[in-house]
Formats: structure tokens, sequence, C-alpha cells
DNA sequence: ATCAAAATACCCCAAAATGGGTATTTTACA
DNA sequence: TGTAAAATACCCATTTTGGGGTATTTTGAT
């Protein structure tokens, strides 16, 4: 049986260029196609689609908006992201939100029928730039330097564990009140006034 | 001017392999091959290699560790890491040690040259299984259920902005005991006893 | 219509954290 | 061989949190 696939694209033209790309092949059969995203749940229960193409940029509602209601539902159907941007925020809150997949429009012609088949047999098609960004964005280092001791970052460490100030004095061997000193040095190197605030960034931008 | 490699892997039939395999281009030249990671600092300032393949399973000292060594002086050096298995620990290790590409062994004399080509010009090359092992793990959903109610979701993901009650009932506008009442269930359904061990655990688990 | 859960809000008290200091000893480096 | 940074530690005063309650109103589901 033909794979459903259910497009959501606000440009008229490439809209219709994805209809007509899937079209070509009778492995496919386009259960809709629709500018715009404001009914997407209903749409998905009604056509049931084996797989999603999601534009990102679309008016009224925006492709992540729609895939995070999708995945509020459903978190097995594939949904593949399409944008012309590579652009970082867009892609990584993207994939947060749950996308199978991403394509740039740029590679869809190429690409698309080998990623929708890569999809439904469980795979992550990604653009090659898109690859990119995901790896660096999974091994960005620590964005700021604090210029930390490797006392402090130690001690910061054991915070962002949950730790309270005796417990961390306890763990170190160190008097409470020197982990005090420490832990004040940190805020004001953080820049923060709270163990929350300082667990926050430090988790935020991977310090630890 | 020839692409330099340098090559670490255990087995000699596969690093035999896979010299012979770049030998068949012009385009590239082997500058090392070694069986083990032992030097490795010192063979990548000696040989000045254009690009690294890594083994990741390997006796001594594992393919992961001699990528942190390498990213300890290098962060520009393109590490391509090879495995057999696709198993999900050491995958996501690499990548956060800094690993540039990743390949699973059975695909590496197919994808071996064009992946060399990807990393060299900026990209990713991952493996199709790996790539999907990269975006779960992205998306890893809660892993427990701690039966939060959406109010106590919300407070729960202030709470880990860093803010302090004050804030976080300024921000709902809610009153300042009520945030307490919330917080102290959000607490006991975590079954933890502070701000610190609460965000440690939310954060950790993907809950907010 | 009823009942349970959720949302809202307050009280008291004790414990923990924060901010402002200061001070001594080690370590590392110019 | 100084000397600056790091590591260690303490004091005082205030604010914020945490744990124990209780209570009213709204909402949802049976």
């Amino acid at each position: 049986m033909a794979v459903k696939v259910l497009i959501y694209e606000d440009n008229d033209a490439l809209r219709n260029g994805l209809e007509d790309l899937l079209s070509l092949s009778d492995e496919f059969e386009v259960a809709g196609a629709y500018p715009n995203c404001v009914q997407v749940a209903s749409d998905i229960a009604k056509l049931d689609p084996d797989v999603v193409l999601m534009d990102i940029d679309m008016p009224e509602i925006t492709g992540i908006e729609a895939l995070k209601i999708i995945r509020n539902t459903n978190r097995e159907l594939p949904v593949i992201m399409l944008t012309v941007f590579d652009d970082n925020k867009n892609v990584l809150d993207a994939i947060c939100a749950g996308a199978s997949g991403y394509l740039l429009k740029k590679n869809a012609s190429d690409k698309l029928v080998s990623s929708i088949k890569e999809v439904l047999s469980g795979g992550a098609p990604l653009s090659p730039a898109i690859a990119k960004m995901v790896i660096s964005s999974m091994h960005s280092g620590p964005g700021g330097d604090y210029h930390f001791t490797e006392k402090e970052k130690e001690i910061l460490k054991l915070l962002c564990k949950g730790m309270s100030y005796k417990m961390i004095a306890a763990e170190t061997k160190l008097s409470f009140e020197t982990i005090r000193s420490y832990i004040k040095n940190i805020y004001s190197k953080l820049q923060v006034h709270s163990a929350t605030e300082a667990i926050s960034k430090a988790m935020n931008e991977r310090l630890v």
C-alpha cells in the first residue's frame, strides 16, 4: 500500500512541487497538502498519514508549534521538517520538539524520497549542514570562560548535583565556611545570587 | 596536495584495508596507521594530519580517551570515529568528547572517502543508525512520570530558570505562599528536599 | 448532584542560604 | 625571592527556603 504523506508548506509553488514529486512514484500517496497548520490536530486524526512533511516557517502557526501539537498526542508519527534557513535556533528547537528528520529545501527535491524511506525504516535523515549543526550543538564547549579554579569547578559540580553546603563540605572534607567562601566566589564569577541561578546557568552553558 | 590521514585501528586486517582503500586515490595519503593510541599526542604533533580515523574499541587507550587527549590541545582537527557497535553510550560519549563524525565499520568501505571529504568541508558524516541515535538522545522524553499538574510543571520550569519564590510569584501573578505550596508538592513528587536537588533532577531527566 | 483533585492562600517555626566582612597558609610563577 | 592567586576558615546579620499544618474556591468527571 502506498505511503500516505501529509504536507504543510505555505509556499504554493513548493507545495505543488512536492506533491508532483511524490505523485511520480506510486509508492507514495499525498494524503493532504495544506498552506498552514491551523487544523493540524484534526487533519492528522482524519487523514491518518504515515509521514508528515512540515515547513518550519509558516504564518499563523509555525512548523515547530505544529510539531509540538502533534507530539502532544502522537510520539511516533514521523515528521520531517523542511526549511530554507539552516539557522541554528530553529533547527535545535525543532529537534528538541521531536522532529524525526530535517531537510534544507535546497536538498529536498534530491533527497525527499530517500529521506521519507529513511524515517519510515527508523532512520533520521539530516541534510549535511544540519547534521553538522546538531553535532556542534552537542559539543558546544563551555560558552564563556568564567576563569574558575579547579576547586571552584569541583564545588560547582557538586552544587549542580543538588547537594547542600553541608553535604558538599562533607564530600570534599572541607569546612562548611570554606564551602561558603567558594560558593560566594562562584556566584560572583557567574554574576548570580543564588544556587538555583548558578545551577541553571551552569547547566545551560554546559559548564558542568 | 594530498589529504594526510592518520589511522588508529587495532584490528590488523581492517587497518590495512583502510590504508589500501585510501591509497587507491591519490587525493589521500596515509600519514600513519597505528594499532593503538599510546602515542597519540606526539603522533599528531609529528605527523600533522588533516584528518584522523579513530577506532573506538582499542586496548590500552580507548578511542574516546584518545579523542579527549587530542581535543585538549586541538579543537579543530577533524576526527572521525569508527565502531562496530552502534551502542548508545559510546556514541554519545564520543560525540560529547568532540567527534567530528561517526561511522559504523560496516559502512566504512562505502562511505569512507565521502565522509572524509565531508568533514573537511565542515560537514558531519554520520551513519544513518548513528544519526538516529543522536537525534533520539536529544529528544529522549521525560524518564519517569511524576504526575505533575500543568501548573506544577510551569512552576518547576521557572524554578529551573533560577528564579526565587518571589520572582515566580511575580511572574505567575500568584501569591508567594501559593508558590510555596506548589513547590512543596513538587518536592514531594520528585522526592527531593531542596531547589538544587529538584533542578538537578529535573534537568537530568529532561522534565523541563 | 456529588466527590475528588487542583488551584489558591495563609500561619508558625526552624533550617539553610546569602552578603558583607576578615585572616592565615600554600602554591606557583615571574 | 617576592608576590599574587588559590585554598582554607571564621564572624555577623538578613533573607530565603523547607516542613508542618489548615482552608476556601474552582474544575472535572462520574
